[in-house]
DNA sequence: GACGATGAACTTTTT
DNA sequence: GTTCATCGTC
């Protein structure tokens, strides 16, 4: 027996014995290894090893279980065991260590009993590769996957209770546009007063809030808008369909998993049982619905380890709340902070030009980043004169890079949307540079493709009423639009799936004419379903490819075009087999078929090909590159104009640009065009504020402007420091004169009596700088009025922003949703509605 | 049922 | 500017 001091004694040197496994951590990281017990939220900045902390505390919950967090004493532990370990502290043998090992222990995790969620599958491949390189072939055990995998796994086990069947079909996201898009023919509304994407919206938000059609119907109805019952209307159509397919879209499989766990105490326990420790990556950018999971999951021994970074939650527009990070330590009363502020990325110039970036920035948490790194390259920033300029530009600096001795891979390109890649490509085509778009049209979005998954999708569940309307016809089998429709309408009027109609085409009489084939089809479906249950998966599939007539069509047409496709419908064999692989499960059609749908294109990266990347910037959250070019840095565009107005908006686009720049590690470039065309139409953007944001000291600025010249390069060294210092130590002055400067005219915010960075961007567009409009001046409107519109009807006045004289006048209009206009422009339509 | 022509939309970002 | 979708015709 140990005295209860001999006993503190004992917990002091097993935690320093355990801290000496983990030598490669820096203190902060150690100790967010170390820390395994309760709720713990663990602020990783940008680069801050954030990946190595969650492997490595794997590694100690399954090595050494509580042992580095608990003041607990095993009953067996002698005297003796507390001298070796005290000794062992002091000087280490390694001929001690598995008797360290075996007094440092205490209840390790077994490896099923850890959840490590991400939200990439890239992400989560990842996690799994580097625990398996350091824990072996145990870490297979560990539950690493994304939000929807896991959920996919729960609900296959237990979804039937939820009145769906295991073999359920998960719809993308083009799916579920298109049975939205059905919906509204049947009810005779028109998509462009309900754009379906939009539908999809509030839907998606809707589930978000965990309100099921019936429910979301009912608040609508009450709330008096009739729009907004219209599409609770759909949204409970679309949710009977889906049912009735036996089918989960995005959103589903998380709100059933939750409902799951929520409804059913039994299945609750389980999980909570199970798993002992809850890990979630990218806190930042979880949804409500994702949170609910989060703490249903870790509900039961409150062992949740959230990481992520508020000033990288990029995902806002998708229903990510920010709120979530935020407030996690209100949720868990007792929770521990830790902050991973050393960045070991990015030189000191990226570095400090993204904090200055990032600081303007209201609602943070506050985190500094520091690195032990040099200075390095100052922030290149180029201003071409057109788009054309700007890829011509990147080119030339990768070429240059190149001589230099760097790799192609080495170089990467983001830009805030996939339309601006079109130029950069070109220019690479024409310098020779490899390259390598990520993002796009996926593999797996190719309409061939989309044919083969959509035979597989029927074989896996014939009541998929969406695939089976693919593929009935494809290849031409003589069963036409109107028999399809008409045996739609059979189905819905009986409240079968199409399937079920086709297969017994004998029963109805509207059939009669098209009985035969039908019949004839219904029996290709049958007898690929028996052979599914007999072939190995590969051998199944090329079955299909064959008896489905579908390969031999796009042989006998034989033009190029046909030749891709015909390849393409042979690579899904690739993708086949590179599932059994790679899988750990039994392998299954319904498993193969689960994880196409939950694959992007993000997924297909390859780091160790050797070409020049190209992505969107949301598309590069977890990346890193020594060359980064951040292309498109203008007002218009980054910050798109959507946030332009809008706080909130604004505040993820100066995130994302944060984002942005600390992927770079050695060099960052920032263009901008000073003339661009993008959608057949030449604008003139002026720099981004973002631009404006970074101090000088950390710049250097080049380009041809049309307008600025040379005078550029000068502005950049030659400003007065003083400006920079006040932007430096005052961030909250500065964002308000940002806000206030902008809808001036001014591109970058701040001084508007800070000549220099007037002169440096020229301000094209608006009126002078100064002349903005008082808000007593505006005509006539205010936030809250009721307005007759000519062309849009009613409408609220729901935000009022001035703007460079002018103001955007936002309205929601009764029958075509909420509009942004200018108000000069729009008045003239426009008047109040007293009535 | 296939093909061609014209028109319209679409430009965030993803599981 | 591009691509998709729809319509009309053969």
């Amino acid at each position: 027996m140990l005295t209860r001091e001999e006993e503190l004694r004992f917990c002091k040197a097993r935690r320093a014995a355990i801290e000496l496994d983990f030598q490669n951590l820096n203190p902060e990281q150690r100790r967010a290894a170390l820390c395994t017990e309760g709720p713990l939220l663990l602020l990783a900045g940008a680069g801050s090893g954030k990946t190595t902390v969650l492997i490595h505390r794997i590694a100690n919950l399954m090595k050494y279980g509580r042992g580095s967090d608990s003041d607990e004493v095993p009953a067996w532990v002698q005297r003796a065991d507390l001298d070796v370990l005290e000794q062992y502290v002091r000087a280490p043998r390694p001929e001690q260590k598995q008797e360290q090992e075996r007094l440092c222990r205490l209840d390790p995790a077994v490896p099923w009993s850890i959840i490590a969620i991400t939200f990439t599958n890239k992400a989560a491949g990842e996690l799994k590769e580097r625990l398996e390189r350091l824990l072996g072939p145990q870490a297979n055990d560990i539950w690493a996957s994304t939000f929807h995998s896991a959920c996919v796994r729960i609900l296959r086990r237990d979804i039937e209770r939820l009145g769906f069947r295991s073999g359920f079909t998960i719809y993308d996201s083009a799916d579920s546009e298109r049975v939205v898009k059905d919906i509204l023919k049947e009810f005779g509304l028109d998509d462009k007063t309900f754009p379906p994407k939009s539908v999809l919206g509030y839907i998606s938000r809707a589930k978000d809030a965990m309100k099921l059609g019936a429910d979301y119907l009912r608040e609508c109805e009450k709330s008096g808008d009739f729009r907004l019952v219209k599409i609770a209307r759909i949204y409970a159509e679309y949710e009977r369909r889906l049912r009735d397919a036996n089918a989960l879209d995005f959103d589903d499989i998380i709100l059933h998993t939750v409902r799951l766990l929520k409804q059913f105490d039994d299945v609750r326990a389980y999980y909570q049982k199970k798993f002992r420790y809850v890990l979630i990556d990218e806190y930042q950018d979880t949804n409500h619905l994702q949170y609910q999971l989060a703490s249903a999951l870790a509900g039961g021994y409150e062992n949740i380890c959230v990481v992520g970074d508020d000033d990288q939650s990029i995902y806002r527009f998708r229903g990510a709340t920010i709120e979530n990070i935020l407030s996690f330590e209100h949720q868990y009363k007792g929770a521990r902070v830790i902050r991973l502020e050393q960045n070991y990325r990015s030189t000191k110039n990226i570095l400090e030009a993204s904090n200055a970036v990032i600081r303007n920035n209201q609602g943070r948490k506050g985190k500094e980043l520091w690195t032990e790194h040099g200075a390095g390259d100052k922030v290149m920033c180029y201003t071409a004169m057109n788009e054309h300029d700007e890829a011509q530009y990147v080119a030339a600096q990768i070429l240059t890079g190149f001589s230099g001795g760097r790799a192609w891979k080495d170089h990467a390109v983001l830009y805030r949307m996939n339309a601006q890649s079109n130029q950069l490509e070109q220019a690479f085509k024409r310098n020779g540079i490899p390259y390598r778009i990520i993002g796009g049209i996926r593999f797996f979005d190719r309409a061939e493709v989309k044919d083969m998954l959509a035979y597989l999708c029927v074989v896996n569940n014939p009541d998929d009423d969406l695939r089976l309307g693919r593929i009935i016809n494809n290849p031409p089998r003589g069963i036409g639009a109107t028999t399809v429709e008409r045996a739609q309408t059979i189905a819905q009027q009986e409240g079968r799936s199409l399937w079920q109609v086709v297969s017994r085409p004998g029963d109805y009489p509207e059939l009669q004419k098209a009985a035969a084939k039908l019949a004839q089809f219904a029996e290709l479906i049958g007898a690929l379903r028996r052979r599914c249950a007999e072939l190995p998966l590969p051998d199944f599939y090329e079955e299909l490819a064959a008896r489905t007539g579908y390969a031999a069509m796009l042989e006998q047409k034989n033009t190029i075009e046909d030749r891709t496709r015909l390849e393409n419908v042979h690579e899904v064999l690739s993708s086949i087999q590179n599932y059994l692989e790679n899988t750990q499960e039994e392998p299954s059609l319904a498993g193969f078929l689960d994880e196409i749908a939950l694959y992007t294109d993000l997924d297909s990266h390859d780091a160790g090909e050797d070409c020049v990347v190209m992505m969107t910037m949301h598309s590069a959250k977890g990346l890193e590159f020594p060359v980064v070019f951040v292309v498109g840095v203008e007002e218009g565009i980054f910050p798109g104009i959507r946030a332009i107005g809008e706080a909130e908006e604004m505040e993820e686009e100066r995130r994302l640009c944060y984002v942005a720049m600390t992927r770079a590690k050695e060099k960052l470039y920032m263009t901008c065009a000073s003339q661009r065309m993008l959608f057949g139409r030449t604008n003139a953007n002026r720099p981004s504020r973002f631009l404006g944001e970074i101090p000088p000291e950390y710049l250097e600025r080049s380009g041809r402007s049309l307008y600025g010249g040379h005078r550029e390069e000068e502005q950049g060294g030659g400003q007065t420091p003083e400006r920079e210092q006040r932007a430096f130590q005052r961030p909250a002055r500065v964002r308000r004169t940002y806000d206030r400067g902008y809808s001036m005219g001014s591109p970058y915010g701040g001084s508007s009596g800070g000549g220099a960075a007037e002169r440096s961007a020229p301000d094209w567009k608006s009126p002078a700088a100064g002349a903005a409009a008082p808000k007593a001046a505006l005509p006539g409107f205010r936030k809250g009025d009721t307005v007759f519109h000519r062309a849009f009807g009613k409408g609220l006045v729901t935000g009022l922003t001035p703007m460079g004289g002018d103001a955007l006048i936002e309205i929601a209009f009764d029958s075509v949703g909420t509009k942004k206009l200018m108000l000069k422009s729009a008045a003239q339509y426009m008047s109040r509605d007293e009535g």
